[in-house]
DNA sequence: CTGAAAGCGCTTACAG
DNA sequence: CTGAAAGCGCTTACAG
C-alpha cells in the first residue's frame, strides 16, 4: 500500500500538500505542484485510507441504510421490492457524492447507536420505520444526521420524507366509487400500528364518506401479511354471502394476493371484484390483470431524501423538516366499471 | 465518545488489557478484571472505533457486495428480485459474524481495486458477474478474498458458488417434452455473452437432442431484457404462422413478460403456450398462471458463499474452489399437457 | 503557497 | 496475567 508519506517524499513536498491535493482544497497548492503530485498519485494508484482519514477527521463518509428487522421477514427487508428500489437508488446517488453505503439491520435503538459509534457514520437513512417508540427515540438520540422515510413526528425535531398516504387511499377508493362501486373493502398490513397504513385507510374512509358510506367491518382486513396474506383475504371474501365489489389495499403485493385468491377458486378479476394496489412496484405490472394502483415516485423520493441528508450534513442547524411527496393513480386493468 | 484510554483509566489497567477484553483474547485477562472492565464499558456504552481498529490492525471487518453496473439498468442491480434476496441474506449472515456490509457498484476493475484499497476490505462477494474479462482480471488482481457467484474459470484461482444451470435448462425443456411438447423455443437475456444463460440454453438443447429435435432459430430469442423484453417476445410469437407450443426462459421475469404478451392479445397461458421460468423468485408466484420454474436455493447459496468467504479469510491458501448447487423443477400452472 | 508538530483510537510486538 | 513503546495513515491547527 502506497501512503501519503511516500507520495510526499517522491514529490519532494510535505504530506500536508499532498493531503490538500487529495481533498481538493482550493488555493492551497500551486497548479504545477498539484499536477506533479497528481501524476505521482496516479502512477502509484494511490488512494487515501478511509480508516486513517476517518480517524483523524470527523468524517467517515459512511451513510448507513437502516433496515428495521420485522417479525414476519426476519431475514431481510430487501425482500420487499419497495426497499430494493430505494436502496439501489441510494447507492447510486450517494456514490456520486463520494459517500459509501453500509447496510444496517436493527431491532433496537441501541443497535443503531452502537453502529453509529462504531463507524462514526456521517449520516443515516431509515427505511420502513415500523415502531413509533423506536423511531421517536432514534430521532432524539441520533448523533449523525438522519433522514426517516414515511414517518414524521411534530413533537421532536426530525428530517422526514413522506408521501401523501391519505390522498393515496382517497384516490384509490374514489376511483372505485366513480366506476360505480358502492361496496368497497380495505385490506392493509397493519392499520392499527402503522401510521402509513392507517393514513391510507383514513383516505379510503374519506372517499366513502363523500358518498355517505361507511366502511364495512366484515370487509376490513387488518394485519394482512404480504402476498400470502392477500391470498387468504381473497379466499375469505369468496366465501361470503355479501361480497364487496371493490377492494382498496395498502400494498401491491396484497392486491396481487387477493387476485390470486380469487383466480384459484375460479373467479375472475376484475369481473368478480375490482382491486386497487399501492406503490406501483414491479409485481403491479407482472400480475394479470395488471394492477390499477397508487403510484409513488420512488426515484424522486430517494433523491429528496439524499438532498435532505446532504443539507443536514452541511448545516448542523438543519434538523427538523418534512417533505411530503405527491402520489397519483395509475389506471390499468384490475378495476371494472359497474 | 468514550475511548479505550478512559475505560482503562477508570478500570486502573492498561489499554492493552481493555483491548484484550474487547477482542475476546483468551487467557490474557483474569476473570475478575474482565468482569470489572465489561461493567465499565457497558456503563459508558463503550464501543471500539472501527476506524482506529482497522488502521492499526489489518482488518476492517468490511465485506463489500460487488454490484456490476449493467447497461440496461444503470440505476441498480437491486431492481432484480434475485439480487435483493441475496443481499438481504448476506447482510444477515455476515452480521452474525461481526462483519459489516458495504454496497459497491462498479463498472471497471479499477473501481473495485480502488474500493478495496480505500476501505481495506476484508472480503468481497460479487453478484452477477456479467463480463468475463472483468471477472477474470478481478480474480487475478483482488487483494481481499473474493467469492464470485455464478461464474468460474478453471485457468485462474477463484472462489465460486454456481448452480447447475445446464441441468436447469435441461429440466425445463425435458418437462415440456414429457408433457408432449415438441415445438419448444427459448428466450434468454444474453445467450451469447452470459455463461449462465448460455448453459441454460445448452441444457435446453440437450433435452431436445434426447428427442432428436433441434432448436428452431425463429423461436430462439436472445438479448431479451427483463419483463418488457418478454412482452416483446410474446407479441412476436403470436404473429408467427408456426408457433411453438412451449417456451423455456432464462429468467422468471422474461417468462412473466411472455405471458403478458400473450394475454394482452387475447391468448391464454398455458392453453396457447406453455412456459417455464427460471429462479423461482417472487414474480413466479405472483403472476397468473403461477409459473412452473426452475428453483434455485437462494438462501443456501448465500450461506455457501459466506462460508466460503469466511474460510478464505482465515486461510490464505484457500483461494481456489468451486461449489455447484443443485436446482430442481417446481411445477405450477404455466405448463399444459399436450 | 508550504511545512513541522501533535494527535485521532486503536493494535502489534515485545518485555516482564 | 499486565503494561510501556511505537506505529497504523491520515488531518487539524498553527506558524511562516
Amino acid at each position: 500500500m502506497v501512503t501519503i508519506k511516500e507520495i510526499a517524499a517522491e514529490a519532494g513536498v510535505s504530506r500536508m500538500t499532498v493531503s490538500n491535493v487529495v481533498n481538493h482544497v482550493k488555493g492551497k497548492v500551486s497548479p504545477e505542484t498539484e499536477k506533479r503530485i497528481r501524476e505521482i498519485m496516479a502512477k502509484h494508484h494511490y488512494v487515501p485510507s478511509m480508516a486513517a482519514r476517518s480517524l483523524s477527521s470527523k468524517s467517515s463518509h459512511i451513510i448507513a441504510i437502516l433496515l428495521p428487522l420485522w417479525e414476519h421477514t426476519p431475514s431481510s427487508l430487501l425482500l420487499s421490492p419497495y426497499a430494493a428500489y430505494l436502496v439501489g437508488y441510494f447507492e447510486e446517488l450517494l456514490r456520486e457524492k463520494d459517500l459509501y453505503v453500509m447496510l444496517c439491520s436493527f431491532s433496537t435503538v441501541e443497535d443503531v447507536l452502537k453502529f453509529q459509534r462504531v463507524w462514526h457514520t456521517d449520516g443515516m437513512i431509515q427505511l420502513f420505520p415500523h415502531n413509533d417508540d423506536i423511531t421517536h427515540q432514534l430521532a432524539l438520540e441520533t448523533e449523525s444526521p438522519m433522514v426517516i422515510l414515511d414517518r414524521h413526528f411534530d413533537d421532536v425535531p426530525m428530517l422526514s420524507v413522506c408521501i401523501e398516504d391519505r390522498k393515496g387511499g382517497y384516490l384509490a377508493a374514489k376511483h372505485l366509487l366513480e366506476e360505480g362501486h358502492r361496496n368497497i373493502g380495505f385490506a392493509g398490513s397493519a392499520i392499527q400500528t402503522s401510521k402509513v397504513v392507517n393514513d391510507r385507510y383514513a383516505g379510503y374512509c374519506d372517499a366513502l364518506a363523500e358518498y355517505h358510506l361507511t366502511p364495512c367491518p366484515a370487509w376490513t382486513f387488518d394485519d394482512v401479511i404480504r402476498f400470502e396474506g392477500g391470498v387468504k383475504v381473497g379466499n375469505a371474501l369468496i366465501k361470503m354471502k355479501d361480497r364487496p365489489t371493490g377492494m382498496v389495499t395498502s400494498e401491491d403485493l396484497i392486491a396481487c394476493g387477493i387476485i390470486q385468491g380469487y383466480q384459484e377458486n375460479g373467479f375472475s378479476v376484475p369481473e368478480d371484484i375490482s382491486i386497487v394496489g399501492f406503490d406501483n412496484s414491479i409485481p403491479a405490472t407482472v400480475v394479470t390483470p395488471k394492477l390499477t394502483t397508487i403510484n409513488q415516485f420512488m426515484r424522486k423520493k430517494a433523491e429528496r431524501a439524499v438532498a435532505m441528508l446532504l443539507r443536514a450534513m452541511e448545516d448542523p442547524t438543519y434538523r427538523d423538516d418534512l417533505e411530503v411527496m405527491d402520489v397519483d393513480l395509475v389506471k390499468r386493468r384490475s378495476v371494472a366499471r359497474l
